[in-house]
DNA sequence: TGAGGCAATGTAAGCCATTACATTCCGCGA
DNA sequence: TCGCGGAATGTAATGGCTTACATTGCCTCA
């Protein structure tokens, strides 16, 4: 039976090496301020012990623990996956350490993880959308640790964000969906209420529709949490309206994916019978059949940026400049002209 | 202009409210043990002062953090994110974080993340699969950081996992595609070197065909990484084969979705021309069209379970027990009889 | 009325690393 | 040969919290 011995610590590994824990922690951390030798005797310590630095010590003295948090609506559905697989990369490049942390798309949980991120010591965060409780960005400030705002882009805020607007994008679908000659139009939205993302993209068609003469009330207009299942079932009830649309709009792609499968179930050919568009561009959109026609996000451009613009601000307090991505406009096979 | 004041402590809240650091602390972790006006005094303190408790601090002191980490493979594509889902669901209810780290499928990303969670104060950690590097259970068990293992159940292991039988569910499967006839078969896997559900898959498909008095090299093999491209990409291979399988394995859904992908595009008929199974039951193999027939994985359940498991031994040293689930075929589109 | 006991609170010793500052050592130039 | 400067290393204060143990105060019961 083994003894059970405590976990080492770095008095332990000075103390086999013969030095003073000052000089090992410099072997971790600055390795090349130490005469050669030392550092191979420190070195070896380290290994023989299995000596692994304890991280709430380390930021308790040093102030710092090169670790970003981020915090998504969601982890399910890839929305958020690659752009925050590229986020992470580009911190890794650097360095910094990445910690997820997941919302429902609920503000309470939100505000519940922004602090819990904090408390575990995030040099900084990364947020999606602007819209939160100003309670919480004064939070924020007062505990200094930056936040950089993404999926979005509002050059009115004084927040910095990188991000595209999603406003300006989906007034590019809708244009292109009204010049079809598409005059019933629906959209199967995002709750709106706690989603500025999901508000824009609203505003943008209505905004399409007022340029082209229409009226923007005309729009349908059902809200409905996320999910594929919740995608079809708000169009099945869109499409129980006597007088149906010839065009759905759906706040993000896996609405969109939910739409397309309800209308196959329901025999509604797409895009002769109604033409479908999302919003994203996940991976989801390409396996459809047919392929969803949708607004691309450049989604690794973005967690690049972001993680850029927030490591500058930590390293050289590089005050963060606001970066506008453009989003652009993906043709496949569910938009089609207005069919009689 | 603001003042830069220093994010208050314990000591700040104590002194406002005219108490010790002690009842402070106790206010915090052990409300009960207060009387309640003391309680309230200081509940206002802290909620004036906005303080929120140092993380490294408190793991330092305490010496647990109530923080359990999981390591995936991959973020993207949903495979272990419903599991991941239930199971933060679950430890939350029990008052413990969650911390994933992802390892894009690689050993030594994941011994890094382990390392990195390990030295983050993690309780304890949920590994996917049993195959790994030795050392790597070797320093977790010096560092007295238990680690529980899901997706997969091996009996013969010490370690204990909460999983399924990934060769015995892909044995029914491919049972079920031989029953229809089919001799000519295929698989594309993951790579199966460094991941064992994938290894045992195979196992599984050639094991049913040795009981069918089959010859188990008769089985066409590829592996590739993960991706929908990538499966799109072998099947593409498998097929330009001039003696043409009937069926066609994926070692998950991801895969299974490329191929389905590609044989539209390559204008081969499913299940007609070739029947596609996959592997897991994730979202999208419901989206697909045809939908995929597939092996269901309980997730949610893998992922309550294990989070129960864990807690229990943390909370009360409970040994883990050892749970096997299982995994259930699901009949959808994409299998059918052979055809000549 | 006094002792015993319990609930509420306080005191202070850690937990483990970082880092400012102090010390030692060495080589080199005058 | 002496002194000086810089490189290498050491000393010890520090950070914020938990918790074992000590203390206080009050109620109860004999």
């Amino acid at each position: 039976m083994t003894i059970k011995r405590p976990t080492p610590t770095l008095l332990d590994v000075a103390e086999m090496a013969g030095v003073s824990t000052a000089t090992v922690s410099r072997c971790l951390n600055f390795p090349d301020q130490l005469a050669a030798n030392t550092r191979t005797k420190v070195k070896l310590a380290v290994k023989t012990l299995g000596y692994s630095p304890n991280f709430g010590a380390r930021a308790m003295a040093a102030r710092r623990t090169n670790t970003i948090g981020a915090i998504i609506p969601t982890m399910e559905n890839a929305v958020f996956a690659r752009g925050l697989q590229a986020f992470q990369e580009e911190l890794r490049q650097h360095g910094f350490t990445m910690l997820v942390a997941s919302t429902s798309y609920r503000p309470d949980l939100e505000a519940e993880q922004i602090r819990s991120l904090v408390a575990r010591g995030a040099d900084a965060l990364l947020l999606i959308g602007h819209e939160r409780d100003p309670e919480i960005y004064n939070f924020l400030e007062t505990q200094g640790v930056p936040a950089l705002v993404t999926w979005a882009f509002d050059s009115g805020s004084v927040r910095p964000s990188v991000g595209f607007n999603n406003k300006a994008a989906n007034y590019a679908m809708a244009a292109e969906v009204i010049s079809l000659g598409h005059r019933e139009l629906a959209l199967i939205s995002a709750e709106t209420s706690t989603n500025d993302r999901a508000h824009a993209r609203h505003l943008g068609i209505q905004s399409a529709m007022t340029d082209a003469g229409m009226m923007p009330e005309t729009l349908r207009f059902i809200e409905t949490p996320y999910g594929i299942e919740n995608g079809a079932n708000a169009f099945e009830k869109i499409m129980q309206d006597p007088n149906r649309p010839t065009a759905v709009f759906c706040g993000n792609d896996v609405l969109g994916v939910g739409a397309l499968q309800r209308a196959r179930q329901m025999g509604i050919r797409v895009p002769e019978d109604v033409s479908i568009v999302g919003f994203d561009d996940i991976e989801l959109a390409q396996i459809t059949y047919p392929a969803l026609t949708t607004v691309h996000v450049p989604h690794r451009e973005m967690g690049r940026r972001a993680a850029l613009a927030l490591v500058g601000l930590i390293r050289d307090s590089t005050a963060i400049e606001t970066v506008e991505l453009h989003a652009t406009l993906v043709f496949r096979d569910t938009l089609g002209p207005v069919h009689k």
